[in-house]
DNA sequence: CAGTGAGCGAGCTTCCGCTTGACTT
């Protein structure tokens, strides 16, 4: 056994790391933390200093048990965690968890993977951080104690199984407040005038296009500078010529790379981690986990080398970059190629792509500066003071550019400068056209995922370990929804004049099209409406910086941890208690009118299963009716008109096979039941208009989908079939499921088999979490 | 999945941040 026990917190960073050590080193990985407090309760004691009550977690017995094997045979221990807040607490569990002697332990940290970082931090072992443990310590119970005690109160107050925390709330006011934004967003129009005059001088003919720098706002003003511009001379006033200069950006984090993954290939912020997850296991990457622009010296000289061999000396620049990020931890390098001579890779075509952007965004972090030529042109109008600009740019030196182009983020960027013919000063242009467009101010744009990830890390909310699982979190508890919108026809005025005559047109564009957008949901705004009435503190968009500040000086044995978290629960508890006692539930109700027929009052509110129309009140004498809103529809936005259609359901279409078919809206959209039985609408039904015979054909359709996927009957027991479903074979009786052993054939069980296996325990399938609710 | 919504009451839900596989009705 070895010597010594070297514990990281990757088994990939285990394996690399084992390289560089000698044979007396063994290393293993904790996946992670070991310890933390119980799910089921809320392990903290707030009457005795809020000391938390840790458990091993239970996926994690197995590895701490494994660990201990080793840690005792081993002579000395090697605390090998992050370098960080979390790193430190890991450590510090593993000593309790591993039951580590004291004198056995060496603490030692590095912050990139090279041969030298790691030799130098076993020469320079330390003890264990308290501080830095008892920074985590608060942070976590903190946000249990804020999780575990929000959520709660939202299922009394609101609706079961909700959820809140320091930073989902967050993230989804972020997205509710720019709803509210765009709805109360107004639309302007300005008219932008651009020229395009005739040259014809020494160097040849071409034509220059330049733009007014003033905008009118009405459409008469347009028209009237026209007008004034028909007699008009144009002549060049000014050109001014001044070098410019791009520099790279710097190389990704867990962020930027979520942001331009996002942008440039169209990945998902999940599916961006999964695919670096994959590259960072065969070793073609490094850590995909970090806020760090960082790069170990060893990664600049490699670099540097790749640079020269493929661009030539005057491409390369050495740079070192250096984060601005609240509450960045650099725990680690930024996200770059392991070997950077590495162009391609082998693997799925997502991988080969998401390994290509971040091989060029990091070789382009260390090239040269892009040089740029930029002129502006000035010209005048004889009877006017406004000038036109006709702006250019000229590349220079490639730079940078050679390799990485960076998209910006403003969506309509049609201004494109290019090449501008030669021009002399006082030259006279002859006016070709004169176009006056209307333009639209635009509606702030919702975010994208990517966009929600930038913001957060804007406001140091959540890590780069959390950003993908937080928004999954808050789609899963349908709070917010990721969707396509598609725009709408606008009409435009369009005036040109050319020669001596003005036309009017009316065009049209398209506006507004977002794709892949979050949205809120009806709970979404509600439940972001109760916390920033009851607890405006916790969202607040400053309150994890100013928690975070206050966990840093008890990182720097400044502050005691149980007494800054007792400073804050007192008052949040006095308020969950207060709100608990006094506020009445939280339905978000509105009355939308009345009923023509009966005058019946009409609400719209937040019921147990989502949002629903009421019609008539809870405490007249005949019970109200209910029905629930369709998809695409929102309390925000529902007409008294669209919710007197939702009441006409349950609608009778006509018999088939001598029964009636009823269409109805349900949980999982609009369908038809027939003889008991259900029939989804497809999506491109309408369920106020559908007919009888489509409805039949939903049902034949339904009909001969589930007999193509019986595999075997029986005629002595009809109750037991064999079928196929999404997951393989399985077998049905009685409507309960069971799995088929993987050793039996499906196509060959007997009756007499299938009676075996549904009486094994083994083969009944597990309960799986489901959304059901009684 | 399951097509409800009142009211009663049992029993359930929930946080953030570190890490990967397991394995689905």
């Amino acid at each position: 056994m070895a010597k010594n026990l070297v514990i990281v917190e990757s088994p990939a960073k285990a394996k690399t790391i084992e390289g560089f050590l000698g044979k007396d080193f063994l290393v293993k990985s904790s996946f992670g933390h070991v310890m933390d407090l119980s799910k089921k309760k809320l392990s903290v004691d707030i009457k005795d200093g809020f000391i938390p009550k840790y458990e091993i977690s239970p996926d994690k017995k197995k590895i701490v048990s494994e660990l201990k094997k080793y840690a005792d045979a081993a002579k000395t221990v090697w605390l090998a965690s992050d370098e960080d807040r979390e790193g430190e607490a890991i450590a510090w569990h593993l000593v309790n968890a591993l039951k580590l002697d004291e004198k056995k332990i060496k603490r030692i940290v590095f912050h990139e993977i090279t041969k030298s970082a790691i030799t130098k931090a076993i020469e320079n072992p330390r003890g264990i951080d308290k501080n830095l443990v008892d920074a985590q310590q608060a942070r976590r119970v903190l946000d249990r104690l804020v999780g575990y005690e929000l959520s709660p109160l939202l299922w009394k107050k609101v609706k079961p199984a909700l959820s809140a925390g320091r930073v989902q709330s967050v993230a989804v006011r972020l997205i509710a407040e720019r709803e509210e934004d765009i709805n109360k967003f107004k639309s302007k129009s300005s008219y932008k005038i651009t020229a395009k005059f005739d040259i014809n001088n020494d160097f040849g003919k071409s034509i220059l296009v330049a733009e007014l720098s003033k905008k009118f706002n009405t459409k008469n003003e347009a028209i009237e500078f026209l007008e004034k511009c028909k007699p008009a001379e144009f002549t060049i006033a000014d050109i001014e010529t001044k070098p410019a200069k791009k520099s790279p950006a710097p190389p990704f984090t867990t962020s930027t790379l979520q942001q331009e993954a996002s942008r440039k290939l169209g990945f998902s912020v999940a599916n961006t981690m999964r695919v670096a997850q994959q590259l960072y296991e065969s070793g073609k990457i490094t850590y995909m986990r970090t806020d760090s622009v960082n790069l170990s010296n060893l990664a600049l000289a490699m670099a540097n080398k790749e640079i020269k061999n493929s661009f030539g000396e005057k491409y390369a620049k050495t740079r070192k970059y250096s984060t601005k990020t609240k509450g960045a931890q650099e725990a680690h390098e930024a996200i770059r190629p392991t070997y950077f001579n590495v162009k391609n890779i082998e693997g799925d075509n997502a991988q080969k792509r998401l390994y290509n952007l971040i091989w060029k965004r990091t070789i382009a972090s260390q090239m040269s500066d892009a040089l740029l030529e930029k002129t502006n042109v000035t010209v005048n109008i004889s009877n006017l003071k406004e000038k036109f600009i006709a702006k250019g740019e000229v590349i220079k030196f490639d730079g940078f550019l050679k390799v990485y182009f960076e998209i910006s983020n403003q969506e309509n960027q049609e201004e494109q400068k290019g090449v501008l013919p030669p021009l002399k000063v006082g030259e006279k242009l002859l006016r070709n056209e004169i176009i006056a467009e209307e333009k639209f101010t635009q509606q702030p744009p919702r975010y994208s995922e990517a966009n929600l990830v930038k913001k957060m890390e804007e406001l140091g909310i959540g890590r780069p370990s959390t950003y993908a699982p937080t928004i999954s979190t808050i789609q899963r508890r349908e709070y917010i929804v990721k969707e396509d919108k598609s725009g709408i026809q606008r009409n435009y005025n369009f005036i040109s004049l050319k020669n001596d005559s003005i036309t009017e047109e009316i065009k049209t564009e398209k506006s507004g099209f977002e794709k892949a957008k979050l949205f809120p949901t009806d709970i979404g705004i509600l439940v972001n409406k109760f916390l920033l009435q009851y607890f405006d503190n916790i969202l607040d968009y400053n309150f994890t910086a100013s928690v975070e500040k206050e966990f840093d000086e008890i990182a720097e044995g400044q502050k005691i941890w149980n007494e800054m978290i007792g400073e804050f629960y007192g008052p949040f508890h006095n308020k969950i208690e207060n709100t608990l006692e006094k506020s009445k539930k939280f339905s978000g109700e509105k009355l939308l009118g009345q009923e023509p027929k009966t005058g019946k009052n009409i609400f719209v509110k937040i019921g147990r299963f989502g949002p629903i129309v009421q019609l008539g009140d809870t405490d007249d004498d005949d019970k109200p009716k209910f029905a629930g809103l369709k998809k695409g529809q929102s309390i925000e936005t529902i007409t008294l008109e669209e919710a007197l259609e939702l009441f006409k359901f349950p609608r009778n279409i006509g018999k088939y096979e001598d029964t009636d078919m009823t269409v109805a809206i349900g949980r999982f959209g609009p369908y038809v039941m027939h003889n008991k039985l259900f029939y989804s609408l497809a999506k491109t039904d309408d369920p106020t208009t559908i007919t009888q015979d489509r409805a039949v054909e939903l049902i034949e359709e339904k009909r001969k989908k589930a007999k193509e996927n019986i595999i075997k009957e029986y005629k002595e027991d009809n109750s037991v079939k064999v079928l196929r479903g999404k997951y393989g074979h399985y077998l049905s009786i009685k409507k309960k499921n069971f799995k088929i052993p993987k050793e039996m054939n499906p196509e060959e069980l007997t009756l007499e088999d299938c009676l075996k296996i549904a009486e094994d325990p083994k083969n009944t399938p597990k309960k799986r979490f489901s959304k059901k609710r009684k």
